[in-house]
RNA sequence: GCACCCAUAGCUCAGCUGGAUAGAGCAUCGCCCUUCUAAGGCGAGGGUCUUAGGUUCGAAUCCUAAUGGGUGUACCA
């Protein structure tokens, strides 16, 4: 239900009505009860254009608002304020028929795009590590979202299997005599961050290793059939990791999503001399490069040495999905400290002609993660962190807050753990605005107490819990009867245009600040509403019973989209 | 040097296209469990929205500058 344009739409009936030739600016949630459900602050706006004071215009308005639909009262505040209450009725049977349908009235676009959302993006030569979390879960809440509005979502797992590092790990791995032959070969790469470790180490202390390192990847760039083999291996056993953390972090990424870096590789040299064609290339101190106007460096596309660069790749990339792909929409959710990257990245494609222009091209940037002294977020020792090592301890922490053990059996403490752990990791990440860092804080993302994943989900148990207890038929409509009712039925109601808003922005957080506030007016309405309890006539506890279950359908779909798990039992 | 980002309560953070007395949680202090899960609810205190100008009927929000912090800045990704 697209709760706004129903109003602005009756908000234009009265303009229309009035004779007032300016469209309106879009109604908002009302900043406090008394003011209603939604505000129209447009009159002020007009008071210079039409030459009236506001309060006139205003009330111009209020004459020729249709009260009898949506609308059942509309008062002038202040200078020109109109505050708008919404008719109970109306919300009843909005609650009833959201209620009734499968998604919750929530619409599929009307006219779906083709989307690519680049994200998690890990690279092959070591273990992904806390700074990938952000990407990925943030990346998959996009993509989610737009998936259940409509649009035609490609998800892209632009890994990195290209590139010096290979070189060195697979000298490293025939110097050490290994091979990576079926299931036992594998195991020596079990910790794929030591190997990497020791291959380093021997790199940096072994010249004549360094050089093999090098000979190495001149000879998977040119094809060796051998070295090749290992390093598909390779790839094959480090994307296996990968696949292990997605599972845990129930994101959807999977093989067919990928797109490495080695898949552009034979269109490198196309972009190049088609940057040539287009007269975008200079060379300059050797190196092939694009200026672009108003910019100090350049975008190098080739080095000196004839090497391409992650640029050429993005740029290979880039016209791929808009070209082969067809998206009218790429969204690439990288660090923040790439901005730069992409902005240049980003002109050059259409400069170029590889993107057409109506292509929207954008950067999901996001702050970095951070201890709780401040700083980036680190090991004792100043190592990163593996994302599989802070998944797994967040699983141990969850399970110390299980108060009645007793209740479930050691299979289901197991499941309840991993699903409040891992949910707690991701709801503390998606909740905070995702430009600036964020403090990583184990105490407060496991706490029931505030904007954290457990007190959704604690709310939504404690429907199920009621539910069970209910055992029986729903009969009966939704009837708003109090001031409580009224705003949970609103709030249920917005749901639609917070999605769309939030996927528009790519801001998880304005799911969490809604999800929150539903959760927040839903405790209230637990705690003085009773549905259950000893003189609560029946059709007041049908109704009752009915908000609370679209209340839990919302927790429910809204944390889906976060890829967040909810339990009936906590 | 240049560019970009950030600055809101003691702490962690919301604050949507500018709107009414700037909101939560934690922490502090009260109150509410024989009553649907108290892992909860209600209430109190706590703010020159970094500073100084400007635009506007109206600014935490937009513009300019300063200060403080972060990041990036030619052949890594």
């Amino acid at each position: 239900m697209k709760l706004k344009s129903q109003l602005n739409n009756v908000i234009q009936d009265a303009f229309n009505k009035a004779g007032i030739e300016h469209a309106p600016m879009s109604v908002s949630e009302a900043s406090k009860p008394e003011f209603g459900d939604y505000q129209f602050n447009g009159a002020m706006a007009l008071s210079k254009k039409l030459g009236k004071n506001p309060r006139e215009i205003a009330q111009s308005i209020i004459d020729h608002l249709d009260l009898s639909g949506v609308l059942t009262k509309a008062e002038i505040a202040g200078p020109g304020f109109i505050n708008l209450w919404i008719n109970p009725l109306w919300l009843a049977t909005q609650a009833q028929e959201a209620l009734a349908d499968e998604r919750l009235s929530i619409s599929r676009r009307e006219n779906p795009i083709k989307v690519v959302v680049d994200y998690s993006g890990p690279n092959m030569a070591k273990q992904m590590h806390v700074g990938h979390l952000r990407s990925t879960i943030i990346g998959d809440t996009l993509a989610n979202l737009l998936t259940f509005l409509g649009d035609d979502v490609i998800r892209q797992n632009h890994i990195g299997d290209w590139g010096t590092q290979f070189g060195m790990l697979i000298a490293y791995l025939e110097m050490k005599g290994l091979e990576m032959k079926g299931e036992d070969g594998s195991g020596s790469l079990k910790d794929l961050e030591q190997f990497y470790k020791d291959a380093k180490g021997e790199f940096d202390a072994n010249p004549a290793f360094a050089n093999k390192a090098r000979e190495y990847v001149v000879k998977i760039q040119s094809g060796d059939a051998h070295c090749l083999q290992l390093w598909q291996k390779f790839i094959d056993i480090s994307l296996g990791h990968c696949e292990e953390v997605y599972e845990k972090l129930n994101v959807n990424l999977t093989r067919d999503d990928v797109r490495a870096e080695s898949f552009y590789n034979d269109d490198l040299a196309n972009v190049i001399t088609d940057l040539q064609k287009s007269d975008k290339l200079q060379e300059s101190n050797g190196a092939q490069c694009v200026f672009l106007e108003g910019d100090e460096v350049p975008v190098i596309v080739q080095k000196g040495d004839g090497g391409y660069l992650y640029a050429t790749t993005d740029l290979a990339a880039l016209r791929y999905r808009a070209k082969e792909l067809g998206a009218k929409r790429i969204s690439y959710v990288v660090d923040a400290r790439q901005a730069g990257h992409f902005k240049q990245v980003f002109r050059v494609a259409k400069e170029a002609g590889f993107v057409p222009e109506y292509v929207k091209l954008e950067h999901i940037a996001f702050g970095t993660m951070m201890d709780k002294g401040g700083k980036p977020f680190k090991t004792r020792d100043g190592g990163t962190v593996k994302l599989i090592d802070l998944l797994d301890e967040a699983v141990v922490k969850a399970r110390e807050t299980i108060n009645n053990k007793e209740d479930y059996t050691p299979e289901q403490i197991d499941e309840l753990a991993k699903i409040i752990g891992i949910g707690a990791v991701k709801y503390a990440d998606l909740a905070i605005n995702r430009e600036s860092n964020y403090i990583f804080n184990w105490d407060k993302m496991l706490s029931f107490e505030g904007n954290t994943s457990l007190y959704m989900q604690y709310a939504y148990a404690r429907i199920q819990s009621i539910f069970r207890k209910f055992d029986g038929q729903i009969s009966g409509d939704i009837i708003i009867g109090d001031e409580l009712e009224h705003r949970l039925a609103t709030m249920l109601l917005r749901f639609e245009d917070v999605l769309n808003r939030a996927a528009e922005d790519a801001s998880p957080n304005q799911i969490t600040t809604y999800l929150y506030d539903v959760v927040t007016l839903f405790m209230r309405f637990y705690e003085q509403n009773p549905m259950l309890k000893e003189g609560v006539d029946e059709s007041t506890k049908m109704s009752r019973l009915q908000l609370a279950d679209l209340t839990a359908k919302t927790i429910k779909q809204g944390l889906d989209s976060l890829g967040i798990r909810v339990v009936d039992r906590l």
